[in-house]
DNA sequence: CTTGTTGGTCAACGCTTGTTGGCAACGTTA
DNA sequence: TAACGTTGCCAACAAGCGTTGACCAACAAG
């Protein structure tokens, strides 16, 4: 009973994060409850990326999206399966293949700046990783099957792809890091320009430089 | 009496991270529990760099010491206590001013990995600063008191040595996320002189390059 | 031998957490 | 109108948490 219960919720909010617009409107049943289920996805996002995993309670998540805690388990089964809802994530990376390749570091860091910074989603995945084993498993994800790609178009031997995504992560989750998570004052002041300017050069090289 | 109580426990862990060895056989009475607290103080690194902050209980870490969970609180006050105590860090970060100044970057990304794989403070004060106020405090102080002023040393304008130190932090920090919080295999995989090798140019950047 | 201090255990407290099941209101369908 | 699935609230559960205070054994001082 609770597994079914779980998988349905789970199920839905698949078809949620796909973008299912449609199917409010296709079934001829009312669907009423997508509100609702936005509303509670917003709240958990904006809690995870707040608290992390285990101080973003199910209580404050329902308090934020104005509804009972049991809603949220209606929805989406447990805590986990709303995290998991909540932070599926599209970077919506930039073909590089078509660019100059000197270019890929000014590109992807701006890219990345401007992503962090317009949904709270990232950060939410950022510091739920940290102490989440779930987290981190969907973390490393994102970087295997997106970033990688990406980054196996411009690297001299795409073999090297994985490890040089891991170097690009390594400069671009620690600036989000020191910026957005701990806040370091000198890392909070700096300005997107200013960032690109300093980190570019770097990704860049992680990128397309022969092994050092 | 909380506060009280709180502030000779914390009295004590302060005298003992200062290094007090000879305090147990100059004052005249038994010091017996120094064990206790040293076994209390070793058993809350592990578990605050393994779990972070709310999954590390002091029940885990007394089960993990061997003694009763009051015990800890007796000697360190309250969690916050017990934690403070246990997150105290000298990076003990070598003076770069006698050195030529091109060396700085590799010098310094050696040291951070040598005491990052050498010190389970490293890594429970980076697991616990992502989702506890105090934490990411305590690493702030470290970047503002230890790195700083060496980068000061270094850098063209040492009016520009918090900024500096800032994106410091923000490779070295991403270098020990990915690697041993996060654990993304490429990362995990590199050896250490090849880590020096990718990350130590661009460290040396930050330190030393006019502003770009 | 008594007395006081120290190192330590034990059982319990109040609180918060994730999670569950019952029940009322509403809109749709027949 | 009657039946029904959907949406939602309410009250409660068991478990785990940090924390507290009473109590006990060992040992040094008088």
């Amino acid at each position: 009973m609770d597994a079914q219960k779980s998988a349905e919720g789970n199920a839905r909010a698949d078809a949620d994060a796909a973008g299912n617009v449609a199917a409010a409107g296709a079934a001829g049943r009312h669907r009423r409850s997508e509100a609702t289920r936005a509303a509670i996805l917003e709240a958990a996002r904006d809690r995870f990326a707040a608290d992390g995993y285990e101080r973003a309670t199910i209580r404050a998540i329902a308090r934020d999206a104005g509804i009972d805690p049991s809603m949220v388990m209606r929805y989406y089964g447990n805590k986990e399966g709303l995290f998991a809802a909540a932070s599926e994530i599209d970077l919506r990376l930039p073909d590089l293949s078509g660019t100059p390749r000197e270019e890929a570091g000014v590109r992807l860091v701006r890219h990345f700046l401007d992503r962090w910074e317009g949904d709270e989603t990232l950060n939410a995945l950022l510091r739920v990783s940290v102490t989440n084993a779930v987290g981190g498993e969907r973390l490393q994800a994102v970087f295997r099957d997106q970033v990688a790609p990406v980054v196996a178009a411009v690297c001299p031997d795409p073999a090297q792809a994985p490890t040089r995504a891991a170097l690009l992560a390594s400069q671009v989750l620690g600036m989000a890091l020191t910026r957005y998570v701990l806040k370091l004052p000198p890392a909070a002041a700096l300005g997107h320009e200013e960032i690109v300017a300093w980190l570019a050069p770097s990704v860049q090289r992680y990128l397309t430089a022969e092994q050092p």
